[in-house]
DNA sequence: ACCATGGCAATACACTTGCACTGTAAAAAC
DNA sequence: GTTTTTACAGTGCAAGTGTATTGCCATGGT
Protein backbone atom coordinates (compact mmCIF):
# COMPACT_ATOMS: atom_id res chain seq x y z
CA UNK A 1 0.00 0.00 0.00
CA UNK A 2 1.65 3.29 -1.26
CA UNK A 3 1.43 6.66 -0.20
CA UNK A 4 -1.46 6.85 2.46
CA UNK A 5 -3.90 9.99 2.65
CA UNK A 6 -6.47 10.74 4.61
CA UNK A 7 -9.64 9.55 3.14
CA UNK A 8 -12.16 11.07 5.42
CA UNK A 9 -10.13 14.64 5.18
CA UNK A 10 -10.24 14.66 1.24
CA UNK A 11 -13.49 13.62 0.79
CA UNK A 12 -14.56 16.08 2.96
CA UNK A 13 -12.34 18.95 0.71
CA UNK A 14 -14.52 18.07 -1.98
CA UNK A 15 -18.04 18.04 -0.08
CA UNK A 16 -17.20 21.20 0.81
CA UNK A 17 -16.87 22.75 -2.33
CA UNK A 18 -20.30 20.66 -3.59
CA UNK A 19 -21.62 23.06 -0.38
CA UNK A 20 -20.24 26.12 -1.93
CA UNK A 21 -21.92 25.57 -5.03
CA UNK A 22 -25.12 24.60 -4.05
CA UNK A 23 -25.34 27.33 -1.57
CA UNK A 24 -24.51 30.17 -4.86
CA UNK A 25 -26.05 28.33 -8.04
CA UNK A 26 -28.14 25.13 -6.71
CA UNK A 27 -27.64 21.70 -7.61
CA UNK A 28 -28.00 22.60 -11.30
CA UNK A 29 -24.50 24.15 -10.78
CA UNK A 30 -22.74 20.84 -8.86
CA UNK A 31 -21.48 19.68 -12.04
CA UNK A 32 -17.81 17.64 -11.80
CA UNK A 33 -15.75 20.02 -13.24
CA UNK A 34 -17.13 23.02 -11.33
CA UNK A 35 -16.77 21.13 -8.02
CA UNK A 36 -13.03 20.07 -9.20
CA UNK A 37 -12.38 23.77 -9.83
CA UNK A 38 -14.11 25.04 -6.78
CA UNK A 39 -12.07 22.72 -4.42
CA UNK A 40 -8.84 23.17 -6.27
CA UNK A 41 -8.04 19.77 -7.94
CA UNK A 42 -8.63 17.74 -10.67
CA UNK A 43 -11.44 15.72 -12.14
CA UNK A 44 -10.10 12.95 -12.13
CA UNK A 45 -9.18 12.93 -7.78
CA UNK A 46 -13.17 13.65 -7.54
CA UNK A 47 -13.75 10.84 -9.29
CA UNK A 48 -11.47 8.90 -7.43
CA UNK A 49 -13.28 9.02 -4.65
CA UNK A 50 -16.90 9.06 -5.54
CA UNK A 51 -18.17 6.91 -8.27
CA UNK A 52 -20.60 8.64 -9.59
CA UNK A 53 -22.26 12.42 -9.20
CA UNK A 54 -25.43 11.00 -7.64
CA UNK A 55 -22.74 9.37 -4.90
CA UNK A 56 -21.11 12.75 -4.54
CA UNK A 57 -24.33 14.53 -3.87
CA UNK A 58 -25.59 11.78 -1.84
CA UNK A 59 -22.11 12.00 0.36
CA UNK A 60 -22.84 15.91 0.61
CA UNK A 61 -26.36 15.59 2.45
CA UNK A 62 -24.80 12.41 4.87
CA UNK A 63 -21.71 14.74 5.91
CA UNK A 64 -23.62 17.92 6.54
CA UNK A 65 -25.86 16.23 8.62
CA UNK A 66 -23.61 14.06 10.48
CA UNK A 67 -21.47 17.58 11.64
CA UNK A 68 -24.54 19.32 12.03
CA UNK A 69 -25.51 16.81 14.46
CA UNK A 70 -21.91 16.69 16.15
CA UNK A 71 -21.33 20.11 15.96
CA UNK A 72 -24.63 20.73 18.34
CA UNK A 73 -23.73 18.06 20.41
CA UNK A 74 -20.28 19.43 21.29
CA UNK A 75 -21.26 22.81 21.38
CA UNK A 76 -24.28 22.43 23.84
CA UNK A 77 -23.91 19.20 26.06
CA UNK A 78 -23.20 21.46 29.08
CA UNK A 79 -26.03 23.68 28.80
CA UNK A 80 -29.33 23.10 30.89
CA UNK A 81 -31.91 21.17 28.84
CA UNK A 82 -33.65 24.70 27.85
CA UNK A 83 -30.77 25.88 26.55
CA UNK A 84 -29.99 23.30 24.46
CA UNK A 85 -33.60 23.08 22.88
CA UNK A 86 -33.22 27.20 22.06
CA UNK A 87 -30.02 26.25 20.58
CA UNK A 88 -31.73 23.47 18.73
CA UNK A 89 -34.72 25.90 17.65
CA UNK A 90 -32.14 28.61 16.86
CA UNK A 91 -30.55 26.24 14.50
CA UNK A 92 -32.01 27.08 11.09
CA UNK A 93 -31.80 30.28 11.05
CA UNK A 94 -28.80 31.97 9.99
CA UNK A 95 -26.94 34.78 11.47
CA UNK A 96 -23.90 34.42 9.57
CA UNK A 97 -22.87 34.61 6.24
CA UNK A 98 -20.86 31.29 6.96
CA UNK A 99 -23.93 29.92 8.65
CA UNK A 100 -26.33 30.99 6.20
CA UNK A 101 -24.34 28.55 3.48
CA UNK A 102 -24.60 25.83 6.15
CA UNK A 103 -28.44 26.38 6.30
CA UNK A 104 -29.45 27.42 2.56
CA UNK A 105 -27.45 24.01 1.78
CA UNK A 106 -30.30 21.76 3.87
CA UNK A 107 -33.14 23.76 2.08
CA UNK A 108 -32.10 22.40 -0.91
CA UNK A 109 -31.36 18.73 -0.05
CA UNK A 110 -34.79 18.97 1.62
CA UNK A 111 -35.97 20.32 -1.79
CA UNK A 112 -34.21 17.78 -3.56
CA UNK A 113 -35.97 14.95 -1.90
CA UNK A 114 -39.08 14.54 -4.07
CA UNK A 115 -36.30 12.85 -7.19
CA UNK A 116 -33.65 11.14 -4.87
CA UNK A 117 -35.53 8.52 -2.49
CA UNK A 118 -31.99 8.26 -0.77
CA UNK A 119 -31.58 12.24 0.15
CA UNK A 120 -35.45 11.47 1.11
CA UNK A 121 -34.73 9.51 3.83
CA UNK A 122 -31.89 11.05 5.08
CA UNK A 123 -34.11 14.01 5.57
CA UNK A 124 -36.98 12.89 6.94
CA UNK A 125 -34.32 10.49 9.61
CA UNK A 126 -33.44 14.09 10.37
CA UNK A 127 -36.92 15.37 11.19
CA UNK A 128 -38.01 12.63 13.28
CA UNK A 129 -34.51 12.74 15.29
CA UNK A 130 -34.85 16.45 15.39
CA UNK A 131 -38.46 16.39 17.05
CA UNK A 132 -37.48 13.23 19.20
CA UNK A 133 -34.22 15.38 20.36
CA UNK A 134 -36.87 18.55 21.10
CA UNK A 135 -39.16 16.67 23.23
CA UNK A 136 -36.71 15.48 25.27
CA UNK A 137 -35.21 18.45 25.95
CA UNK A 138 -38.69 19.68 27.07
CA UNK A 139 -38.88 16.69 29.27
CA UNK A 140 -36.09 17.05 31.21
CA UNK A 141 -36.73 20.67 31.71
CA UNK A 142 -39.75 19.99 33.22
CA UNK A 143 -38.23 17.14 34.96
CA UNK A 144 -36.09 19.42 36.92
CA UNK A 145 -38.56 21.96 37.53
CA UNK A 146 -36.97 24.83 34.60
CA UNK A 147 -40.37 24.37 32.90
CA UNK A 148 -44.30 23.34 33.95
CA UNK A 149 -46.23 20.21 32.73
CA UNK A 150 -48.03 20.95 29.32
CA UNK A 151 -49.02 19.78 25.85
CA UNK A 152 -47.38 16.86 25.11
CA UNK A 153 -43.29 17.37 24.51
CA UNK A 154 -43.48 16.17 20.64
CA UNK A 155 -46.15 17.98 19.29
CA UNK A 156 -44.50 21.11 21.00
CA UNK A 157 -41.09 20.07 19.92
CA UNK A 158 -42.57 19.72 16.49
CA UNK A 159 -44.41 23.09 16.53
CA UNK A 160 -41.09 25.39 17.51
CA UNK A 161 -38.92 23.32 15.18
CA UNK A 162 -41.33 24.10 12.13
CA UNK A 163 -41.59 27.58 12.63
CA UNK A 164 -38.04 28.01 12.99
CA UNK A 165 -37.46 26.55 9.62
CA UNK A 166 -40.35 28.61 8.40
CA UNK A 167 -38.83 31.75 9.68
CA UNK A 168 -35.47 30.55 8.16
CA UNK A 169 -36.50 30.16 5.07
CA UNK A 170 -37.97 34.12 5.30
CA UNK A 171 -34.25 34.59 6.73
CA UNK A 172 -32.65 33.34 3.54
CA UNK A 173 -34.87 34.60 0.63
CA UNK A 174 -34.11 37.99 2.57
CA UNK A 175 -37.88 38.79 3.73
CA UNK A 176 -36.81 38.66 6.95
CA UNK A 177 -34.12 39.75 9.50
CA UNK A 178 -32.44 37.33 11.23
CA UNK A 179 -32.08 38.90 14.55
CA UNK A 180 -36.11 39.41 14.44
CA UNK A 181 -36.66 35.54 14.17
CA UNK A 182 -34.36 34.93 16.30
CA UNK A 183 -36.56 37.46 18.88
CA UNK A 184 -39.67 35.55 17.65
CA UNK A 185 -38.52 32.00 18.61
CA UNK A 186 -37.29 32.83 22.01
CA UNK A 187 -40.97 34.60 22.85
CA UNK A 188 -42.39 31.22 22.06
CA UNK A 189 -39.85 29.19 24.07
CA UNK A 190 -40.41 31.62 26.46
CA UNK A 191 -44.49 31.23 26.28
CA UNK A 192 -43.67 27.21 27.49
CA UNK A 193 -42.91 28.74 30.99
CA UNK A 194 -47.02 29.07 30.69
CA UNK B 1 -52.12 39.51 -38.72
CA UNK B 2 -52.83 36.41 -39.32
CA UNK B 3 -53.60 32.82 -36.76
CA UNK B 4 -54.43 34.60 -33.90
CA UNK B 5 -54.38 31.91 -30.84
CA UNK B 6 -54.53 32.41 -27.28
CA UNK B 7 -51.38 33.67 -25.77
CA UNK B 8 -52.06 33.65 -22.34
CA UNK B 9 -53.66 30.12 -23.09
CA UNK B 10 -50.54 28.46 -24.59
CA UNK B 11 -48.16 29.99 -22.27
CA UNK B 12 -49.98 28.38 -19.43
CA UNK B 13 -49.42 25.04 -21.32
CA UNK B 14 -46.31 25.42 -21.83
CA UNK B 15 -45.62 26.47 -17.60
CA UNK B 16 -47.93 23.53 -16.14
CA UNK B 17 -45.25 21.36 -18.21
CA UNK B 18 -42.63 22.93 -16.08
CA UNK B 19 -44.08 22.53 -13.00
CA UNK B 20 -44.81 19.01 -13.54
CA UNK B 21 -41.30 18.25 -13.98
CA UNK B 22 -39.57 20.35 -11.31
CA UNK B 23 -42.34 18.75 -8.89
CA UNK B 24 -40.96 15.25 -10.36
CA UNK B 25 -37.24 16.00 -11.06
CA UNK B 26 -36.54 19.57 -9.46
CA UNK B 27 -35.13 22.77 -11.96
CA UNK B 28 -32.47 20.19 -12.99
CA UNK B 29 -34.99 18.30 -14.98
CA UNK B 30 -36.41 21.16 -16.72
CA UNK B 31 -34.96 21.37 -20.02
CA UNK B 32 -36.57 22.69 -23.29
CA UNK B 33 -37.00 19.02 -25.01
CA UNK B 34 -38.56 17.45 -21.49
CA UNK B 35 -40.99 20.36 -21.21
CA UNK B 36 -42.08 20.24 -25.12
CA UNK B 37 -42.06 16.49 -24.28
CA UNK B 38 -44.13 17.03 -21.52
CA UNK B 39 -46.74 19.05 -22.90
CA UNK B 40 -46.96 17.30 -26.08
CA UNK B 41 -45.49 19.81 -28.22
CA UNK B 42 -42.47 20.91 -30.41
CA UNK B 43 -39.37 22.41 -28.60
CA UNK B 44 -40.16 24.89 -31.31
CA UNK B 45 -43.16 26.13 -29.87
CA UNK B 46 -41.83 26.31 -26.30
CA UNK B 47 -38.67 28.99 -28.13
CA UNK B 48 -41.85 30.35 -30.01
CA UNK B 49 -43.62 31.55 -26.66
CA UNK B 50 -40.26 31.63 -24.03
CA UNK B 51 -37.30 33.28 -25.62
CA UNK B 52 -34.82 31.53 -22.98
CA UNK B 53 -35.03 28.81 -20.29
CA UNK B 54 -34.14 31.39 -17.65
CA UNK B 55 -37.66 33.76 -18.28
CA UNK B 56 -39.74 30.35 -18.84
CA UNK B 57 -38.84 29.39 -15.49
CA UNK B 58 -39.27 32.69 -14.43
CA UNK B 59 -42.91 33.19 -16.16
CA UNK B 60 -43.35 30.08 -14.26
CA UNK B 61 -43.18 31.45 -10.97
CA UNK B 62 -44.52 34.64 -12.19
CA UNK B 63 -48.20 32.13 -13.28
CA UNK B 64 -48.05 30.42 -10.18
CA UNK B 65 -47.96 32.96 -7.69
CA UNK B 66 -50.92 34.93 -10.11
CA UNK B 67 -52.97 31.67 -10.35
CA UNK B 68 -52.86 31.18 -6.34
CA UNK B 69 -53.64 34.32 -5.04
CA UNK B 70 -56.60 34.54 -7.76
CA UNK B 71 -57.56 31.37 -6.26
CA UNK B 72 -57.21 32.04 -3.28
CA UNK B 73 -59.56 35.20 -3.29
CA UNK B 74 -62.31 33.03 -5.25
CA UNK B 75 -61.94 30.56 -2.93
CA UNK B 76 -62.18 32.51 0.60
CA UNK B 77 -63.84 36.18 -0.90
CA UNK B 78 -67.64 35.44 0.89
CA UNK B 79 -65.92 33.75 4.16
CA UNK B 80 -65.61 35.62 7.42
CA UNK B 81 -61.74 36.69 8.61
CA UNK B 82 -60.62 34.33 10.90
CA UNK B 83 -62.10 31.44 7.95
CA UNK B 84 -60.29 33.62 5.32
CA UNK B 85 -57.20 33.39 7.67
CA UNK B 86 -57.42 29.84 8.42
CA UNK B 87 -57.92 29.27 4.64
CA UNK B 88 -54.77 31.05 4.23
CA UNK B 89 -52.78 29.29 6.92
CA UNK B 90 -53.53 25.82 5.66
CA UNK B 91 -53.10 26.80 2.19
CA UNK B 92 -48.97 25.60 2.55
CA UNK B 93 -50.33 22.50 3.60
CA UNK B 94 -50.87 19.70 0.61
CA UNK B 95 -53.46 17.37 1.22
CA UNK B 96 -54.50 15.99 -1.88
CA UNK B 97 -51.85 15.06 -4.51
CA UNK B 98 -52.71 17.55 -6.94
CA UNK B 99 -52.11 20.60 -4.66
CA UNK B 100 -48.80 18.74 -3.14
CA UNK B 101 -47.64 19.40 -6.62
CA UNK B 102 -48.46 23.35 -6.13
CA UNK B 103 -46.99 23.47 -2.77
CA UNK B 104 -43.75 21.07 -3.98
CA UNK B 105 -43.33 23.73 -6.93
CA UNK B 106 -43.43 26.42 -4.48
CA UNK B 107 -40.60 25.36 -2.13
CA UNK B 108 -38.62 24.38 -5.40
CA UNK B 109 -39.07 28.37 -6.34
CA UNK B 110 -37.83 29.30 -2.87
CA UNK B 111 -34.29 27.06 -2.88
CA UNK B 112 -33.92 28.61 -6.32
CA UNK B 113 -33.96 32.33 -4.90
CA UNK B 114 -30.44 31.77 -4.08
CA UNK B 115 -29.18 31.84 -7.74
CA UNK B 116 -31.87 34.00 -9.70
CA UNK B 117 -32.90 37.65 -8.40
CA UNK B 118 -35.96 37.83 -10.16
CA UNK B 119 -36.70 35.26 -8.33
CA UNK B 120 -35.86 35.97 -5.17
CA UNK B 121 -37.89 39.38 -5.71
CA UNK B 122 -41.44 37.68 -6.14
CA UNK B 123 -40.92 35.37 -3.29
CA UNK B 124 -39.81 38.35 -1.05
CA UNK B 125 -42.36 40.16 -2.39
CA UNK B 126 -44.97 37.15 -1.53
CA UNK B 127 -43.53 36.58 1.43
CA UNK B 128 -44.77 40.19 2.71
CA UNK B 129 -48.04 40.21 0.66
CA UNK B 130 -48.98 36.99 2.82
CA UNK B 131 -48.06 38.64 6.35
CA UNK B 132 -49.99 41.59 5.46
CA UNK B 133 -52.84 39.58 4.24
CA UNK B 134 -53.02 37.56 7.13
CA UNK B 135 -52.39 40.36 9.74
CA UNK B 136 -55.46 41.83 7.80
CA UNK B 137 -57.76 39.21 8.74
CA UNK B 138 -56.56 39.16 12.08
CA UNK B 139 -57.43 43.29 12.37
CA UNK B 140 -60.75 42.36 11.09
CA UNK B 141 -61.82 39.28 13.12
CA UNK B 142 -60.90 41.74 16.18
CA UNK B 143 -62.94 44.55 14.66
CA UNK B 144 -66.17 42.27 14.25
CA UNK B 145 -65.11 40.40 17.85
CA UNK B 146 -64.49 37.26 16.74
CA UNK B 147 -61.49 37.97 18.09
CA UNK B 148 -60.46 39.56 21.48
CA UNK B 149 -57.15 42.01 21.30
CA UNK B 150 -54.05 40.85 21.58
CA UNK B 151 -50.12 40.72 20.45
CA UNK B 152 -49.31 42.92 17.18
CA UNK B 153 -51.45 40.98 14.11
CA UNK B 154 -48.36 41.28 11.81
CA UNK B 155 -46.01 39.49 14.03
CA UNK B 156 -48.93 36.60 15.06
CA UNK B 157 -49.53 36.65 11.07
CA UNK B 158 -46.36 35.83 10.54
CA UNK B 159 -45.40 33.57 13.25
CA UNK B 160 -48.82 31.24 12.34
CA UNK B 161 -47.02 31.18 8.15
CA UNK B 162 -43.71 30.08 8.97
CA UNK B 163 -44.88 27.31 11.46
CA UNK B 164 -47.37 26.42 8.11
CA UNK B 165 -44.29 26.60 5.70
CA UNK B 166 -42.53 24.54 8.30
CA UNK B 167 -45.18 21.92 8.89
CA UNK B 168 -45.60 22.05 4.79
CA UNK B 169 -41.76 21.17 4.16
CA UNK B 170 -41.87 18.29 6.45
CA UNK B 171 -45.20 16.91 4.86
CA UNK B 172 -43.50 17.02 1.36
CA UNK B 173 -40.62 15.54 2.69
CA UNK B 174 -42.84 12.71 4.45
CA UNK B 175 -42.26 13.02 7.99
CA UNK B 176 -45.46 13.99 8.97
CA UNK B 177 -49.29 14.09 7.93
CA UNK B 178 -51.07 16.36 6.47
CA UNK B 179 -54.02 15.94 8.77
CA UNK B 180 -51.75 16.04 11.89
CA UNK B 181 -50.35 19.44 10.70
CA UNK B 182 -53.78 21.15 9.75
CA UNK B 183 -55.05 20.00 13.20
CA UNK B 184 -51.93 21.85 15.15
CA UNK B 185 -52.23 24.53 12.77
CA UNK B 186 -55.96 24.98 13.99
CA UNK B 187 -55.24 24.50 17.43
CA UNK B 188 -52.58 27.73 17.33
CA UNK B 189 -55.60 30.23 15.67
CA UNK B 190 -57.86 28.37 17.98
CA UNK B 191 -55.28 30.05 20.38
CA UNK B 192 -55.56 33.58 19.27
CA UNK B 193 -58.92 33.85 21.19
CA UNK B 194 -56.63 33.56 24.44
C1' DA C 1 16.22 -3.37 -5.41
C1' DC C 2 12.08 -4.46 -6.92
C1' DC C 3 7.38 -3.96 -8.05
C1' DA C 4 2.72 -3.94 -7.11
C1' DT C 5 -0.53 -0.77 -5.95
C1' DG C 6 -2.92 3.47 -4.53
C1' DG C 7 -3.48 8.24 -5.93
C1' DC C 8 -4.17 10.80 -8.94
C1' DA C 9 -4.07 13.89 -13.93
C1' DA C 10 -5.35 13.84 -18.54
C1' DT C 11 -7.76 12.52 -22.24
C1' DA C 12 -11.45 10.49 -24.93
C1' DC C 13 -16.25 9.59 -25.82
C1' DA C 14 -20.98 9.38 -26.32
C1' DC C 15 -24.58 12.16 -25.25
C1' DT C 16 -27.32 16.19 -23.82
C1' DT C 17 -27.99 20.96 -23.56
C1' DG C 18 -29.78 25.81 -24.95
C1' DC C 19 -30.32 28.32 -28.75
C1' DA C 20 -30.03 29.94 -33.65
C1' DC C 21 -31.61 29.23 -37.88
C1' DT C 22 -34.13 27.48 -41.34
C1' DG C 23 -38.59 26.32 -43.86
C1' DT C 24 -43.53 26.24 -44.25
C1' DA C 25 -48.45 26.58 -43.73
C1' DA C 26 -52.22 29.45 -42.82
C1' DA C 27 -54.83 33.30 -42.15
C1' DA C 28 -55.54 38.37 -41.81
C1' DA C 29 -54.93 42.74 -44.52
C1' DC C 30 -55.26 44.93 -48.81
C1' DG D 1 -55.29 37.38 -55.56
C1' DT D 2 -51.37 39.07 -53.56
C1' DT D 3 -48.82 40.25 -49.73
C1' DT D 4 -47.48 40.10 -45.14
C1' DT D 5 -47.18 38.46 -40.73
C1' DT D 6 -47.84 34.96 -37.24
C1' DA D 7 -47.21 30.29 -35.57
C1' DC D 8 -45.02 26.97 -35.45
C1' DA D 9 -41.89 22.17 -36.72
C1' DG D 10 -37.34 20.63 -37.79
C1' DT D 11 -32.60 20.71 -37.99
C1' DG D 12 -28.04 21.95 -36.80
C1' DC D 13 -24.36 23.27 -33.81
C1' DA D 14 -21.07 24.59 -30.32
C1' DA D 15 -20.60 24.06 -25.63
C1' DG D 16 -21.02 21.33 -21.75
C1' DT D 17 -22.15 16.88 -19.42
C1' DG D 18 -21.04 12.30 -16.73
C1' DT D 19 -18.15 8.64 -17.06
C1' DA D 20 -14.67 5.15 -18.85
C1' DT D 21 -10.03 4.71 -19.87
C1' DT D 22 -5.22 5.41 -19.91
C1' DG D 23 -0.91 6.52 -18.07
C1' DC D 24 2.30 8.09 -14.73
C1' DC D 25 4.36 8.87 -10.33
C1' DA D 26 5.24 8.02 -5.65
C1' DT D 27 5.57 4.98 -2.01
C1' DG D 28 4.71 1.10 0.80
C1' DG D 29 5.72 -3.99 1.37
C1' DT D 30 9.03 -7.72 0.30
Amino acid sequence: MPRIVDHAERRREIVVAVWAIVARRGFEGVTLRAVAAEAGISVGRVQHYYSSRTELVRDGCRRMLEEARAGFAARTESLPPLERLRALVHRAVPTTPEWALGTIVWQAYQAKSVDDVAIAGMVTDAHTAAVQQAAGFIDDARRDGTLPDGDDPAALALRLLATSEGYAARVIAGSLDADDALRALDRDIDALRG
